[in-house]
DNA sequence: ATGTGTATAATTGTATACAATATCGGGGGC
DNA sequence: GCCCCCGATATTGTATACAATTATACACAT
């Protein structure tokens, strides 16, 4: 009997909520996938069986396959020939790789906003944040930051750079997700938040720059020190 | 009619001498299409038929469509729902924009790489260079002085930003090879070179940055002056 | 001429069916 | 006991067939 997916996760309901806007049945699949595997639903190397996909977005495998594989150039997913697609599962070396490359990429991306940034915008992201720091849960709470980030990164003009970083984002959020992280260390975070808004407002780059690669570091060794901390795999 | 892909090209004659390495079929097909995009075989704006492409490589649709999906993520190909794949046609906005992003990576790589290229790094760099001045089509040119970069940025532990660097090399590739535009200005880049593996070789990570900032800078207006210029499309 | 509607053809999208491959379990040898 | 081989089962890989959608061409009205 297949065991890939816990019974618990209905991928129908998910599809839904989500599926009206993405038009193509394979982009919906990967929508829905990508959620799942961002909420921690589907879990690091969990097997993910083309036919019980399938059956429960109620499609054919084709397009769960080119779902798939999409979302294996993303590096959501590992595709082992022959043996089929499994949630990626990353070494905290991998994780730290990404990190060094977000830092590389929302750098770059700020350095280039904040001369830009109009008050509109300010307005914006001082109000994310505050919604971040009244934010309950966990989920709530990670949307909202990425909104907050993405917002001072001004990347309307920039979208394959903004697809880059939400891809990024994307592929290390369920380890932050994992054990209900985001809110044990959000106090930390939101003093960085508050640094680092104040800095875009003043127009000090590199104090901006400065505090967001602090910013970066430190969750990038929080995150880690918990799962290497946690021995988690 | 069909008229999607021209009968000089004749991507059975690739598919033999690339496809072996790559395992499943639709990466080989992928890799054929990279290969046909890059070199400008398959021009920008031109349709991808799914029929024509799986006949012409001995297969059917399905891993076809996995391929095309697969270079869509990449960012070769654009695709339309119900209407199919094209080749992807960059305005001069977006080169500017991959080329803010490989500075961003390719700036970041060095930096990480400098102080740790050992002397047999240094000296395969120093190959490339002098096979590079040595090259005699563009083809080659192009393709040492990829390996060329790619040597000093040291990726080796460093997989997910070898790859993105190198999917963006990918994309640009073509509007070079377009008009012969790198033996053109090759005097010009072979300089650069020269600079950039002194200042690695001195170990003189802030001159080496600053370099390679120039060389892409220059870079980025030689292409999209050239593109303009000829007001290409 | 120009634009519009409609029939036809071409193409994409996906379900089904079957072939190829891998996984798993048990039986036999050592 | 331990290992290896082999059949049964599950799963992936892809060709074919057909449905859905879009593009094309032609007749017709304005």
């Amino acid at each position: 009997m297949a065991i890939g997916l816990s019974q618990r996760m209905d991928l129908g309901q998910l599809a839904k909520t989500l599926g009206q806007r993405s038009q193509t049945t394979p982009e919906t699949v990967a929508a829905v996938l990508r959620e799942a595997i961002a909420k921690g639903i589907l879990r690091a190397g969990q097997p993910l069986r083309g036919e019980e996909i399938a059956q429960q977005m109620g499609v054919s495998r084709i397009p769960v396959r080119e779902a798939l594989r999409q979302l294996e150039v993303e590096g959501l997913v590992h595709y082992y020939p022959n043996r089929g697609a499994f949630v990626a599962d990353l070494d905290t070396e991998q994780i730290r790789e990404i990190y060094e490359i977000r830092m590389m990429l929302e750098v770059g991306a700020l350095r280039r906003a904040v001369p830009r940034l109009g008050p509109a915008q300010l307005q914006r992201a001082r109000h994310l944040l505050e919604a971040t720091e009244a934010a309950e849960d966990g989920g709530e709470w990670g949307r909202l930051e990425v909104e907050f980030h993405e917002a001072l990164y001004a990347l309307e003009d920039r979208p394959r750079l903004a697809r880059m970083i939400d891809n990024l984002l994307n592929i290390v959020d369920r380890y932050w997700h994992m054990h209900g992280l985001t809110l044990k260390h959000r106090a930390v975070f939101e003093r960085d938040h508050r640094a680092l808004w104040q800095a875009c407002h003043d127009r000090d780059v590199e104090r901006a720059v400065k505090l967001l690669e602090q910013h970066l570091e430190r969750s990038a060794n929080l995150l880690i020190g918990e799962l290497e901390g946690r021995a988690v795999k």
